[in-house]
DNA sequence: CCTACGATTCACT
DNA sequence: GTGAATCGTAGGC
């Protein structure tokens, strides 16, 4: 898969470009690791930081596709997600797991963890790891040029889990099934239930 | 201005 | 399995 390619699907429909991702690698220096689980949010949908309001926190999401929408949550952790605009629909994918590849002692000073399993294994997890935080919101992850950036997997994902999302409030469309996980992936997902 | 709470994680029990 | 930590954002007054 190229980089246009997945652009293209990023700017059609959330819904297939979220399990498109997995399978990618995720790149920031020496560090690497490759995308296991992802969840799609969609302007339509309560759980959605665009819906049906549009403010300061969420303008990236209204911008080109492939962009970086960088947030900070449980005044804790930052959230990794990518753009994935259509025309008048912003929508967006969080990036909750990956497999480390490479960089592995990175990872581990950052998050100050020894084991590999758990390493990248939860979307805080993942943006601690990275040291990622607000400052890269906004930036292409599709720009191999980009600090962070992201290289398509060279082929799709062939079984490809569905669920719900995690952590998702009563009402707010918690059942959808909008939960991507790599089958052969399992061990570094965030839970193994899907 | 002030308050409530969240796309979570970790240390405990 | 449960609860605390912790702070930016949004929404109400």
């Amino acid at each position: 898969m190229t980089a246009d390619y997945l652009r293209e699907l990023l700017e059609q429909d959330v819904l297939e470009a979220a399990p498109a991702l997995l399978g990618a690698t995720l790149v920031r220096g020496e560090r690497r690791a490759r995308i296991v689980e992802v969840e799609a949010y969609r302007a339509d949908d309560p759980a959605c930081h665009a819906y049906k309001r549009r403010t300061p926190r969420v303008e990236v999401m209204y911008g080109p596709a492939g962009i970086a929408y960088v947030y900070f949550n449980y005044g804790v952790h930052w959230m990794l997600n990518i753009v994935a605009h259509a025309v008048d629909d912003p929508a967006a994918i969080l990036i909750r797991a990956a497999e480390p590849i490479a960089g592995i002692d990175q990872f581990r000073s950052s998050r100050s963890v020894q084991k590999l399993a758990g390493l990248l294994s939860g979307p805080g997890k993942l943006a601690q790891a990275f040291d990622i935080d607000g400052n890269l919101n906004g930036i292409d992850l599709l720009d191999p040029s980009s600090d962070l950036h992201l290289l398509p997997a060279l082929e799709p994902v062939t079984r490809v889990l569905k669920g719900s999302r995690i952590g998702i409030a009563k009402g707010k469309w918690e059942d959808v099934p909008w939960r991507f996980v790599d089958d052969s992936a399992l061990e570094w997902a965030s839970r193994k239930k899907v």
